[in-house]
DNA sequence: CCAGACGTTGTT
DNA sequence: GTCTGG
DNA sequence: CCAGACGTTGTT
DNA sequence: GTCTGG
């Protein structure tokens, strides 16, 4: 599953990993730059998507995660529907149709995990692990994502991630070794956030993701 | 038939 | 404990 | 995913 | 809009 995620990378970049096609008017949007330096996405924000003109130009869109099917009523369905499972996308009412006509990618650095700690004392907590590419490159989840017209006429244009069965390639946990690329991202990610070029994140999941990078 | 959901995860 | 909103 | 709410009455 | 549960 992934419930939240991080993006920090220029555009300069995706456009070269996902062989963007440039001259898209919607592809100068003057709130870029705080869309590509995330390292805290959560749902039901504007996200970056790459998706298909009808013209099969690749372009970079803004969406809301958290999909709208049409026959949504009210915008805070798509706090349900941040995952579609790949193994029965197809025959979900939520994603069927987004399924056939309207597939995109969603650019990430990494995302994280969360696993709860068995700590001996009975508080439930739980360790955030990040996760990304052993190359560092920026990767991307299969999405869907769909127009919605609310009833006052305002119109959503949202996505979902879609998830599938665990991959076994993953290294089976983080090294303590501070050269490993998965904490050295995270590691450039929370300095990142601390910084001059921070972004407006809820701080106790600033803390605790800096928590994580530090040890 | 109508009413209500429409989704995912993880778990003692 | 469970749901909603972000 | 996490954080935070979780409810009712009556009212200029 | 379409499926599921009652």
């Amino acid at each position: 599953m992934c419930g939240r995620y991080a993006l920090d990378a220029p555009r300069s970049r995706l456009s070269w990993r996902f062989a963007l096609d440039e001259g898209d008017d919607e592809n100068k949007d003057s709130e870029d730059d705080k869309l590509l330096a995330r390292y805290n996405i959560a749902p039901m924000s504007d996200v970056p998507v790459i998706r298909q003109s009808p013209a099969g130009r690749r372009v970079l869109h803004r969406l809301r995660w958290g999909l709208l099917p049409h026959w949504a009523t009210e915008p805070a369905i798509g706090a349900r529907l941040i995952n579609a499972r790949g193994e029965s996308l197809a025959a979900k009412p939520a994603f069927r149709d987004a399924f056939r006509r309207r597939r995109c990618l969603l650019p990430a650095s990494g995302f994280y995990e969360w696993q709860a700690l068995t700590a001996t004392t009975g508080a439930a907590r739980k360790q955030p692990f990040y996760i990304s590419l052993v190359s560092g490159e920026t990767m991307a989840f299969a999405g869907l994502w769909e127009s919605w017209t609310a009833p006052g006429g305002d119109v959503v244009r949202s996505c979902c991630i879609v998830t599938t069965a665990a991959n076994e390639r993953l290294r089976a946990g983080p090294r303590a070794d501070a050269a490993d690329p998965c904490r050295r991202a995270l590691a450039s990610l929370a300095e990142r956030a601390g910084g001059a070029g921070r972004v407006a994140d809820p701080p106790v999941c600033r803390s605790r993701i800096a928590a994580l990078a530090g040890e």
